[in-house]
DNA sequence: TCTATTTAAGACTTTAATGTCTTAATTAAG
DNA sequence: CTTAATTAAGACATTAAAGTCTTAAATAGA
């Protein structure tokens, strides 16, 4: 059961590593090039994940060198439900669970009441984790992006 | 977001409307070619899916003229979860929601704690909602399987 | 026994997501 | 101005899920 598409997951963990990035650089831009490197997705992959998110206003790029992506909200303001709703669209919690298309309060499936409410949280969890309260937990413990655990954010000069 | 594959999805209504049919039929089998009918799913396909149901014993099979297939459980015994992990696997409910390999206690990733929560939640409703607690709700309510929400579930003698 | 009806099994096709590759556009720096 | 580095864009390939089709096996009933 994978609740979120490899779009969004490797547009999730890409936008977090722009963030901690940022924290630790004075040079504005990171190279999609490094984040691919270092997060094991694949360059051209992410570099098409990273442009809907350009375009979706959630980051910014530059070409050329030095050239790269950098956050164009501040942090606090960027939700996991920002980022999964640029990635997949603006459907996502309002599927029913077992596919009924009319499926509402008016004509509830046998279901519709108990996942609502898991939905509801999801949507909470999702709106209420930002890139701010990511790069806070991230530093506070040893979370990791990559299977190493190992990351080199600082930029070359 | 679809939690559930079409394949699960129409596994459960499958199931769901046999269990419907069972309460109002002396009848003991139920044709796949009216299950499809009725809940507008491919009948090939739904073919398909019953047969893994079938390989799994949630529901047995009967081949011939007034063959069809059956519950091979008492619907106390048979949850969502049963269901959804016969015809999706077992490996349900243990991906890391941004797809860290190793993502675990461990070495958790940033969202791995909140995630299993929710997802302990929601293996909590696949469990506890049985055949017998959704066919109960069914009929308490006015709950549909298909689009209109009309179902003809007393077998031709 | 014969026929019609039904599930079983597996090959095949279609579709959408994922992943790869090539070329164009932009820009920093020599 | 030229070159190298970088993102943008889109064509193309691969994979897995979804869906279709054909044939085989089983069985009830005439």
């Amino acid at each position: 059961m994978a609740v979120l598409s490899k779009s969004a997951i490797y547009g999730i963990r890409a936008t977090l590593y722009v963030a901690l990035a940022e924290e630790q650089n004075e040079h504005p831009h990171t190279s999609i090039r490094k984040i691919a490197d270092d997060l094991d997705i694949s360059f051209h992959f992410l570099t098409k994940i990273l442009q809907t998110l350009t375009q979706q206003g959630i980051v910014g790029s530059t070409r050329g060198p030095k050239g790269g992506v950098h956050l164009a909200t501040p942090t606090q303001e960027v939700s996991l439900l920002d980022i999964i709703t640029a990635i997949e669209g603006p459907d996502l919690m309002n599927t029913c669970i077992i596919g009924l298309p009319n499926c509402g309060s008016a004509k509830p499936c046998p279901l519709h009441e108990a996942w609502a409410k898991q939905r509801a949280n999801l949507e909470k969890l999702f709106t209420r984790t930002t890139l701010a309260s990511l790069t806070h937990d991230f530093n506070k413990n040893n979370y990791r992006l990559n299977e190493e655990g190992l990351l080199n954010l600082i930029n070359p000069a």
